[in-house]
DNA sequence: AAGACGTGGCG
DNA sequence: TCGCCAAGTCT
């Protein structure tokens, strides 16, 4: 790291500052940092958005494991690609993994394109991740702009407002461009993000115990003007939607159980979950119509699943019947699975909690 | 532009 | 217990 001689005193700038402490503090051994080709980076970066490291870390291990190449990927089918996402949740970003996977093999001969426009344009990658790819993967001079940095210019520049804002996600990018340095911007754009995680966090950051433990302390407008935790303003909270449903956990003699796959948009898209009614009602509506023999063997507790804009209030409706076969559809898009066998399946977290209770009886 | 889109952990 | 929210993108 240059230091200006001992002639003239300069003041160390915004990176050289982090990556003098990234050296000694930062993250240096986290999986996908071993060997960080695009594929490996990109689908950390993905994995990574909304998701925290220590939930990201056993999905990606796995991910790696069964398509290691961009190219088993491509050729995979949407199913396993969801079977290794189920239980992490927002699952649009495994659809357009898959997606970008088989685009990036025909049109790109399976190599990441380097222009950061070009990432862009592919599905699930927004500016964010295409900076991420192209700097950490591709040695391009590319910002990034996720949480942590958000955090961290909110507080160094006091950014008024809240990020859903255009305006001031677009002051956020230009203080994200100006104090993105054009060598060793990989290494920056870990430091930044180590930084926000370790330091410079949320609730308890570390320069109120210690002004030293940040490297930028002393030039942060927000840790100078005691306000730091003031900074990022806060979004205004609404209230939660409130939605009612009835699951209906469907098994056959054979201990077998029914499944169908749900519609590829809205929530849970492309998973196998179970079938789902607004209520009761509508549930033994549907079985009469499917079954002449059936019978409610019982009815859950009333549950509740949170989403991030709405809570699922729900409870279950266990019935067997002696008929084997509902027919399976042109879509395939139902299926009777044994227990054991429904478990590999891309299922909702909720699905998959009652599934493993059954397979336990 | 504002809302959809999951889940687990933490205070 | 329960509200909050973490390496965002898409529509």
């Amino acid at each position: 790291m240059p230091i200006s001689s001992t002639k003239f005193s300069y003041q160390l700038s915004f990176s050289e500052l982090l990556l003098i402490w990234a050296k000694e503090f930062g993250r240096h051994h986290l999986p996908w940092q071993q060997n960080p080709t695009p594929y490996r980076v990109w689908l950390s970066e993905v994995m990574l958005q909304q998701t925290q490291v220590k939930t990201v870390i056993p999905y990606f291990q796995k991910f790696l494991s069964v398509l290691p190449t961009i190219n088993d990927l491509a050729s995979a089918q949407l199913d396993q690609v969801l079977a290794l996402w189920s239980g992490l949740g927002y699952y649009a970003r495994a659809r357009n993994l898959h997606q970008c996977a088989k685009l990036i093999v025909d049109q790109y001969q399976g190599y990441f394109p380097k222009q950061i426009n070009e990432l862009e344009k592919l599905p699930g990658i927004g500016r964010s991740t295409a900076g991420a790819i192209a700097s950490l993967a591709m040695k391009q001079a590319t910002p990034i702009l996720d949480g942590n940095c958000k955090r961290i210019y909110a507080r160094y520049f006091m950014v008024s407002g809240h990020y859903s804002n255009a305006a001031v996600l677009k002051l956020l990018w230009q203080y994200a461009e100006q104090v993105t340095p054009i060598q060793n911007t990989a290494q920056f754009n870990q430091a930044i993000m180590d930084l926000g995680s370790m330091v410079c966090t949320r609730t308890k950051p570390l320069c109120l115990q210690d002004s030293k433990t940040c490297p930028l302390s002393s030039s942060c407008s927000a840790y100078k003007e005691q306000q730091v935790l003031n900074f990022p303003h806060k979004k205004e909270k609404k209230k939660k939607v409130n939605k009612a449903a009835v699951f209906l956990v469907l098994t056959n003699d054979d201990k077998a159980i029914y499944l169908e796959k749900r519609k590829p948009l809205g929530i849970w898209g492309g998973l196998w979950s179970f079938p789902q009614f607004d209520n009761e009602k509508d549930a033994h509506l549907w079985l009469n119509e499917q079954l002449t023999d059936f019978t409610v063997q019982k009815i859950s507790d009333a549950k509740q699943h949170t989403f991030t804009h709405f809570q699922l209030n729900y409870h279950e409706l266990y019935v067997k019947t002696k008929e084997k076969l509902i027919s399976v559809n042109e879509f395939n898009s139902n299926c009777w699975q044994p227990v054991r066998d429904a478990l590999q399946l891309g299922l909702p977290t909720p699905i998959k909690k009652t599934l493993l209770s059954l397979n336990k009886e």
